[in-house]
DNA sequence: GTGGTCTAGACCACG
DNA sequence: GTGGTCTAGACCACA
């Protein structure tokens, strides 16, 4: 596993981090279970504060992708999803809105967006044994 | 044409309008030529400063969403969207990475978020004659 | 000689219409002593303010391509152009220091960008005697 | 690099800035990667406002002559920039036809303007390994 | 009246 | 410390 951050973009590195580790684990690259580096090393590893790497790992533990364990670091944890409550579908669809009306607007047809989603879905069911 | 503000959000109040026009367009509730507000109108009438609209105007018009007309205002500007570059689809993919890896990971099945996706390009080809 | 006006460029009416004006003597459209028409006839013609076309034709009056006669109205004037002195070529310069610039980081070479001011002054001198 | 400001121009401040930025660009006294000076930094050291710089910097990073880096602030970027469309070469044109009318009504011959051009182009390959 | 620009002061997210 | 956002009040060019 390994993280590309992008400096110059307008997305928040903390963001990025906890970003790539929530695709990595629909990827199957990152399996319950499996112990994230320590904030200190992540943080020399890939050349930024200390306080990034920690709000990365708090985010990601407020949303239920990790936990804490005060001996064993930061743990993986996919075991939450069983939450498929109408809620999460809701802000879903109200955060994809823009992109689809965008998509929509530009002349992107709705089996150009379908077949997008689908080959997200198979690059992550192809890891993970959803 | 009314819109929803969340002042309270951590989207950006500009950002919020020039979305909700762009989706406003998508809809047809927005048509080519149309007019819309001053920016010191609508300032008004949402009870925010006349800076923030005019940011979002002017993004939007950077964007090709609208144009300054000298003599009617901002007009919604519709047309030469056509640009189906791969380029935009590709950003449009990385942005989504992301929603569809959380959305996998919460149990949201492939067909439940295309189908997601059918009612959204519904909603808007029934209001506009793409 | 016919105004194409676009209200919705970021340049102002007035300045589009004495901008086609000077294009037009260049061009040869418009010759010395040529009568353009009224203030308030070219202001119904195209459809806007009295006051636009009147501040166009101040301004070119106050830079000498026209002389606002009493009785004639307002003529055409291409007599100045013996002051060809420095102080000309030095705002020149200036005002296309930019416009290089760009063209030259966009990758435009030296010689597109002459061969583009050698078809200008063609289509200028085959209209006009110079 | 210095800047040198005309407050009383009716050119905008803030555009002043950003043109003054792409030619120091063009005759390589910024380079890629060159750090520029923090917004707040900048306003003081010529006195004007903040927000007027930072408008700047957003056009300029808009247009691509910029990114923000999130560790090292404001940089140039000069890549990426031979997308020598003729989309440009037109922009180019019709930006340039009055300043051409009116040099050739002036009296300036083809090949003083041409001379013009390359003394700029020279002064740009100069300092840019272009 | 419009949008465009500038100033000033403030808060926040980020790193 | 940075840039990003929001507010507030002002002047100007334009139509």
């Amino acid at each position: 596993m390994l993280l590309q951050l992008e400096l110059e973009s307008n997305i928040p590195i903390y963001k990025q981090i906890a970003n790539q580790i929530i695709v990595g684990i629909a990827k199957g690259e990152l399996t319950e279970g499996e112990e994230l580096p320590s904030v200190r090393q992540m943080a020399s590893d890939i050349g930024i504060n200390m306080h990034t790497v920690n709000k990365a790992y708090s985010n990601l533990k407020q949303a239920g992708w990790v936990i804490i364990h005060r001996k064993k670091g930061v743990l993986i944890c996919t075991s939450l999803k069983s939450q498929v409550d109408n809620h999460f579908v809701e802000i879903l669809r109200d955060s994809l809105e823009v992109s689809i009306a965008e998509a929509f607007l530009k002349g992107v047809t709705k089996d150009e967006f379908t077949k997008l989603i689908e080959e997200k879905y198979a690059e992550y069911r192809g890891g993970n044994s959803q």
